[in-house]
DNA sequence: CCTAAGTCCTGAGTGC
DNA sequence: TGCACTCAGGACTTAG
């Protein structure tokens, strides 16, 4: 579900929660069967341990410690939030209690997300992490001539391509859409077809798309919540995504819509070559 | 019955 | 034929 803006947004709230020397009392885990299982020893290696900073890598969270760093994923319908004694909810799956009292909660109907542990530094030999692209808003790591080159001789589709967690890290099934129309390019459009000019607003598009996002505190379709409980308001700045059928905003044509690589799509034939 | 913000795996196909 | 890589499709799960 969270893409980078609302990863993003979440990391700034946890982040919030956790500042000035925030001390995890104890991890308490209520079902350890998601996407894949929480190692067992995670509770051991946390407790007690003073958080220093909450980071983000692509869709994936990182609160670290001094003596090890946890990772968390949201898939598609994973949320943080501070849960006071009494809020307890159906797929809460993770209680950080704060020596404070305070408690995060770690929700996930779906359970399609995720919660492992990194060593100290070890992001690199991470499996999870190992193999990412760049970040999308770092502008030197995600260029035009980076994008050009990975595109060159794939026949695969742009959307999908972009999607690609080892071609640009952040980028979801909205902003995907959403950064394609505003740069004007068919979704379906061959990787190796797209022209350099293109993939160069693409490229900025991409990052004015997130960067927007962001700025709104993510998007809120059913299950996202900022980690205060607060949705995001970008959903009501979607040009195309979940509006097959209805009119193009800036040209009135009936917007289309396919499955592409396994993903619902949406575009304007008209303003999208 | 359908759909959904994301990976992850398998198997078929391609090119050297 | 083998190997490496690419690409499409399905699986996982719960809710609305």
């Amino acid at each position: 579900m969270p893409e980078l803006p609302e990863v993003e947004t979440v990391r700034r709230g946890l982040a919030e929660v956790l500042g000035g020397d925030a001390v995890i009392a104890r991890m308490e885990l209520r079902r350890r069967d998601l996407r894949a299982a929480i190692p067992r020893t995670l509770p051991a290696r946390l407790a007690g341990q003073r958080v220093l900073a909450v980071r983000r890598r692509a869709k994936y969270l990182i609160i670290d410690t001094p003596g090890v760093s946890l990772l968390s994923h949201l898939g598609m319908t994973g949320t943080w939030r501070v849960a006071p004694i009494g809020d307890e909810r159906d797929h809460d799956h993770c209680y950080l209690h704060l020596a404070d009292g305070r408690r995060l909660a770690f929700r996930d109907p779906r359970r399609f997300g995720l919660l492992d542990l990194i060593e100290p530094g070890g992001d690199a030999r991470h499996p999870r992490l190992r193999g990412l692209g760049p970040e999308p808003l770092d502008a030197r790591a995600f260029s035009a001539d980076y994008l050009a080159a990975l595109c060159a001789g794939r026949k695969v589709a742009i959307k999908p391509l972009i999607m690609d967690q080892r071609v640009v890290v952040g980028v979801g099934n909205i902003y995907a859409a959403e950064a394609l129309f505003r740069a004007g390019i068919r979704p379906t459009k061959p990787a190796r077809r797209v022209r350099r000019e293109a993939l160069g607003a693409l490229v900025e598009s991409i990052r004015s798309v997130l960067d927007a996002a962001i700025a709104a505190g993510g998007s809120t379709i059913s299950d996202y919540r900022q980690a205060g409980g607060e949705g995001g308001w970008f959903q009501h700045d979607f040009q195309v995504y979940d509006r097959a059928g209805l009119a193009c905003r800036r040209c009135a044509a009936p917007l289309v819509g396919k499955v592409l690589g396994g993903r619902s799509t949406v575009w304007c034939r008209a303003c999208q070559r």
